[in-house]
DNA sequence: GTCATCATGTAAGCCGTTACATGATTGC
DNA sequence: GCAATCATGTAACGGCTTACATGATGAC
C-alpha cells in the first residue's frame, strides 16, 4: 500500500523523503497518515529492489519546471508570516537530501500494484481508494476492470448486509448496520456513475438517434 | 479494540473462544474479522488481567435458556444437509472448552473502554462503530457524549476536506475526495439524527404546543 | 477407524506506529 | 551562536494475520 503511494507520487516527479511525506499527507492525506518510521525504510526497500534510484546530486538543476504549486499556497497565515515565508524561498541546494526517481523497474512495479487485485478482506476500502487515486495511469480497459472489481465486491457486501442485518441486535446496532448498508449502496451508485462515464469515454456517442438497444 | 468487543459480548452471556469468534463475525462481522491467532491471546491477557474468568465446568447446565437462534438458521443448505444438521444438535457437553465470564473488574474495564476517547487518527471509524454497537450499556449522558465527540471529529474532518479538497489533483482524485466529503456529510447528518433522538429520549416532550425555543 | 467439526493454542511475520537520535542549513 | 526548520534514519513495540500443531467428540 505504502509502496504504491510512493511509486505513484515519484512517477510524477522526483522527490526526497521529507517532501514525499508532505505530498502524501497533502494529496492523499484523507486516506492515511504516513510516518517517517515507515517511509524511510520503505524507500530503502524500494531502492534495494531497484524500483527507485537516487538522482545524481549534480543534476539537480536539470529538473523540469515544477508542475504544481509554484507558490506555497499560503492558507490561513497572517501577512507577516507569509511575507517572511516568501523571503526565505527554499533556495534548493540542500546537500544531505536524497532525491529519488522512479526507474523503469519501478514503472513496472507500479503498474503491477495498480492492476493486481489484492485478496479481499483487510483494508479493501483504502486499497481501492489508493488505486483509484492513481488510476489516470491505467489504460481505459484496466481502469474499467478496477472499477468493476470494486463494484462486484461492494455488491456482494451489500447483498450480505441486506440478508443478515435487519433482525439481529438492539436498536443501536441495527441503526449502525442500516447506515452502513446505505453507505454501501451509495458507494455502489457512485461506482456505477464512474463506470458509465468510463464506458462513454471508451466508445463515445454510439447512438445519435433511434435504437437505444444494449 | 478487540478487547472491547470481547468484553461486550461476554457481558451478555458467558462464551468460549470458538463461539465468541462466531458471534464476533456474526453480529459485528461487518466491522472486521478476528482470527484465532489474536482471539485466544486476547482472552489470556484479559484473564490474567482479571477482567474475565473461566466458568466452573460443573455449572454448565446453570446457563439461562439460549436467548437467540434456537434453530441453526439454515441458510442456503439443501434439505438433506439441513436435516443431518438438526439431527446432531450440539448436545452441549464438550469437556475441553473454556467458558469465559465477565468479572466485576471486567465490567469496569468495559465501561472504561466504552467511555474513553482514544487518540484521533488511526481507526477512528472502527473505534466509534464498535463503541456505538455497545452503547446501550452506557448511561444516557455518556452515550450523548460519545455521539457528540464523534460529531465533533467528523465536523472538523468535513471542514478540512471542504477547504483543501476541490482544487488539487486530477479528475479521479477530485471525484474520490468529493465522494468522501459527501459520505462524511451524510455520516454527520446521521449522527445529528441520533443525537436528536437521544435528546428527545432524555427529556421527553417538553413542548406540547407554543414555544419551540432552544 | 476415519472424517468432519469443534476447540485451543503457538510461531513467524507483516505493516505500521511512536519515540528517540542525529545532523545540515538558514535566519536572526 | 541559537533556534527553527529541513532532513534522514534507528529501535522498540503493537496489533493483527497466516500457517501450523494438537487434540477431543461424534457421526457414519
Amino acid at each position: 500500500m505504502l509502496e504504491l503511494a510512493i511509486l505513484g507520487l515519484l512517477k510524477e516527479q522526483p522527490l526526497h523523503g521529507y517532501e514525499l511525506k508532505k505530498r502524501l499527507g497533502d494529496t492523499l492525506g484523507f486516506l492515511w497518515g504516513v510516518s517517517y518510521g515507515s517511509l524511510y525504510p520503505a524507500l530503502r526497500r524500494l531502492e534495494r529492489a531497484g524500483a527507485i534510484e537516487i538522482v545524481a546530486p549534480g543534476s539537480e538543476s536539470a529538473a523540469p519546471a515544477s508542475p504544481s504549486a509554484p507558490m506555497p499556497a499560503t492558507g490561513s497565515i497572517d501577512g507577516e508570516t507569509a511575507a517572511a515565508r516568501l523571503r526565505r524561498l527554499p533556495k534548493p541546494t540542500r546537500r544531505t537530501r536524497k532525491q529519488y526517481r522512479l526507474t523503469s523497474r519501478g514503472e513496472e512495479a507500479f503498474a503491477e500494484l495498480l492492476t493486481a487485485d489484492d485478496a479481499p478482506g483487510a483494508d479493501e476500502e483504502k486499497a481501492f481508494a489508493l488505486k483509484f487515486a492513481f488510476c489516470r495511469h491505467l489504460a481505459g480497459d484496466a481502469r474499467l476492470a478496477l472499477l468493476e472489481r470494486r463494484r462486484a465486491g461492494l455488491s456482494e457486501r451489500l447483498a450480505q448486509a441486506r440478508e443478515s442485518t435487519p433482525r439481529r441486535g438492539d436498536r443501536y446496532l441495527r441503526s449502525l448496520a442500516e447506515h452502513r448498508t446505505e453507505t454501501t449502496a451509495r458507494d455502489l451508485a457512485w461506482l456505477d456513475e464512474l463506470i458509465a462515464a468510463e464506458r462513454r469515454a471508451a466508445h463515445p456517442e454510439p447512438s445519435q438517434e433511434g435504437a437505444t438497444a444494449s
